[in-house]
DNA sequence: GGGGGGTATGAAAACGATTTCAAACATCAT
DNA sequence: ATGATGTTTGAAATCGTTTTCATACCCCCC
């Protein structure tokens, strides 16, 4: 069917091993290379990536596996990691869970199947305990969500101490009635809760956490029930950026405004968020550092198998926005 | 290394061969398929894609080729058509070219090295020219852009109609002086651009077009030269999401407001764009729709490689909000 | 009881590349 | 001139499956 290896071999006069040589950058004379390459531009000569990859053992693929292609963080590191791999000479392969454990258990089976080089993950709560037990054939690096454990090379947030932030920048500008609202499939969700509560307890408030389902509807449907009950806070903390966007649409089907009738205050710096009502303030993740590192941290697992468990924690910046001026400044 | 489908046999004791039928789904007797089933799971096996593409010469992948990943209508897309590709049993390899032709290129090659069954394509306007030439080697289905001359199937929204939609929209609220921004890399930009056009001369009104760059930036900084320029239309429609933000971000930046200042209307109807000012005035594209008819023409045409040439067009819906209020209203 | 027809199984070939190994040849020092 | 050494090339093995082909077996009917 199509044209093979040998066939380009025939064409040029030399043995396939030749032609595998020229195109491998093996050790081959410049006359018979013009040939081959000449051969290779005639026939149209395309390599099969599965024959090389069952040949060599090796697929110069990693797998990267996101909880939500379309929320903007993922897509921003899956950018990141994108470009990383591709310097690197990797192939990328993305898939997408919807935080469904089934989903990321198949996924995880397809990438052994795959035989790729190593993995990039953000696991739901439920998969990250599971992993500990079946070791796959390739490295992991976490993202986003980390083991308690620590089984895997991890990257991720300072989640309590941005969560921390966001309640002292509230405490500051005079909001004392503070509720927070956490995914409950993540691991962040349960970090950023312990820096919320511990922050909270600090400046001597009374924490009031809900954990939901990371969607827009779980967050607007538990807000409009504030409206509903006339249970209203000052202030409202979302650990996500669906989480806040529910929040603001129930603020608006309420015909309510921000900051005077609710400040809001979040996390995921989408852009989005700058154009609604007079900004949010909200917590932006250094997107992009976090992909190349965790491509940076995969290759040196490549490289070193039994070096030490590396996590790395990177900081988050408070963007001050409208949603949380100083209370009755209005 | 890993264990082959010999170790397996091994266990079971018979041969590679009836292991092979044994999983694929072969004529095994049942008392020999509980011992491979048995065998597989003490050993732990899982089949080498790679050998089983090679020897088996179909790949059961196809490729989805984008322009942005972080585009909520391209995510959305991908959504559906890996959803549907799943359920037909297929794998899906995602890639994301930017809008840029050379990564297009690259895409495009290395789908012919993966030997994918077939591939779902948004190229830009100079890649589908291109295309015309040389023939892959696996059926190709284009989503949002098509060739003029039409040699693939493809799935697009009528963008001549929607765009003239939105100007029968504007010109009925009692906006006369319109410009239109257009992104220069896509087909659609173009398309939108005609129908614009047209119904700008259907109601004697002089049609003001800008080709610029698909991005927030560029659509920012045209619109920002309005203002110092003074020569601020009475409203603006954007071809797509990020020329749409662009333009709003103008004109918070200018400390105005939509429709007062400017009425604003354009493509996509992304989550923002409700909780945006009063609200913007947005064709919603079928997204889920558009990505279910591209997998199914791809199935189709893999049935039936010699079927007659396929272009499936789909309308928008006029989402009408705020920005567009009746000029004067307010 | 012997031949015909179907069926379950295994041996071996095949997919298309890379890689090992050996052979051929050139180079150079003795 | 001879042997040692190195370099370039080709023949053949190999990766892990699927698939073809042959074989052995069973069942049934005449």
């Amino acid at each position: 069917m199509a044209v093979s290896i040998k066939d380009v071999a025939a064409a040029a006069g030399v043995s396939p091993a030749t032609v595998s040589r020229a195109l491998g950058g093996g050790k081959v004379s410049a006359e018979l290379r013009a040939q081959v390459e000449a051969a290779v531009k005639q026939t149209g000569y395309r390599p099969n990536l599965s024959a090389r990859r069952l040949r060599s053992q090796e697929a110069q693929t990693i797998g990267l596996i996101v909880a939500d292609i379309s929320n903007p963080f993922f897509t921003g590191v899956a950018r990141a990691v994108e470009d990383e791999a591709y310097k690197a000479g990797l192939r990328v392969i993305l898939c997408n869970t919807d935080e469904s454990p089934e989903r990321e258990a198949m996924y995880l089976q397809l990438m052994e199947e795959e035989r790729v080089t190593g993995v990039i993950f953000s696991p739901t709560r439920t998969t990250v305990t599971k992993l500990m037990r079946h070791e796959p054939g390739f490295p992991v690096v976490l993202i986003d969500r980390a083991e308690a454990g620590g089984r895997h090379d991890a990257v991720v947030l300072d989640n309590f101490a941005a969560a921390q932030q966001l309640v002292e920048h509230l405490y500051d500008r005079g909001y004392r009635r503070i509720i927070g609202l956490f995914g409950n499939a993540s691991t962040t969700g349960i970090e950023r809760h312990d820096g919320y509560v511990a922050a909270m307890r600090h400046v001597g408030l009374t924490p009031e956490a809900r954990f939901i389902a990371p969607s827009v509807e779980a967050a607007q449907h538990e807000v409009a029930g504030w409206f509903r009950a006339n249970t209203l806070p000052e202030a409202v903390i979302a650990s996500n950026g669906l989480l806040l966007m529910g929040a603001v649409r129930a603020l608006r089907e309420a015909g309510r405004e921000t900051p005077r009738d609710l400040a809001i205050a979040g996390f995921d710096n989408e852009s989005w968020t700058e154009l609604t009502g007079p900004g949010l303030t909200v917590i932006e993740q250094p997107v992009a550092e976090i992909g190349r590192t965790a491509m940076r941290l995969l290759l040196e697992r490549l490289d070193e198998p039994r070096a030490p468990l590396r996590k790395v924690v990177l900081g988050g910046r408070c963007m001050v926005r409208g949603s949380t001026a100083a209370r009755g400044a209005t």
